[in-house]
DNA sequence: ATTCTGACTTGGG
DNA sequence: CCCCAAGCCAGAA
């Protein structure tokens, strides 16, 4: 079985992205938000043991495009509004999912965090 | 390999 | 309340 190895590409240095790793460590954390509660970028990237990584919460949630099994609609950035544009056709998904979910919105389009932060 | 672009946050003026 | 600058990472062209 020579298999004619290309001298171990991926025994390089290589970092293997585990479900622990990256992004991945992100998602897991936003899908421990419970319903009915919001949790800002921020707080996620903390919680991932991210810190200062909020912006990278974002990328990792655009990144995702559709994944059931993570509730990104549930974080918002710390203004507490909807960072997606609220003419924006996934921004207005995010606000219908959170308002089944109990989340109320202000007449300025804001989420009270002190009221439905997750953990606050 | 380099460059560009994004769902952000925080601190200061 | 608004505006500006810096810190951060991954993926696509």
């Amino acid at each position: 079985m020579p298999r004619k190895p290309k001298a171990g590409a991926a025994a390089r240095g290589a970092p293997e992205r585990g479900p622990d790793e990256g992004w991945g460590r992100i998602y897991r954390v936003v899908a421990m938000i419970p319903a009915g509660r919001v949790a800002t970028y921020g707080q996620i990237a903390a919680l991932a043991g991210l810190p200062r990584q909020a912006r990278q919460v974002g990328f990792a949630l655009a990144a995702l495009t559709g994944e059931p099994a993570v509730p990104w609609h549930r974080v918002i950035n710390a203004r507490g509004e909807i960072s997606l544009g609220a003419d924006t056709r996934s921004g207005r998904r995010q606000r219908g999912l959170l308002e089944s979910e109990g989340v109320r919105f202000d007449a300025n389009g804001r989420v009270s965090l002190a009221e439905f932060g997750w953990q606050q």
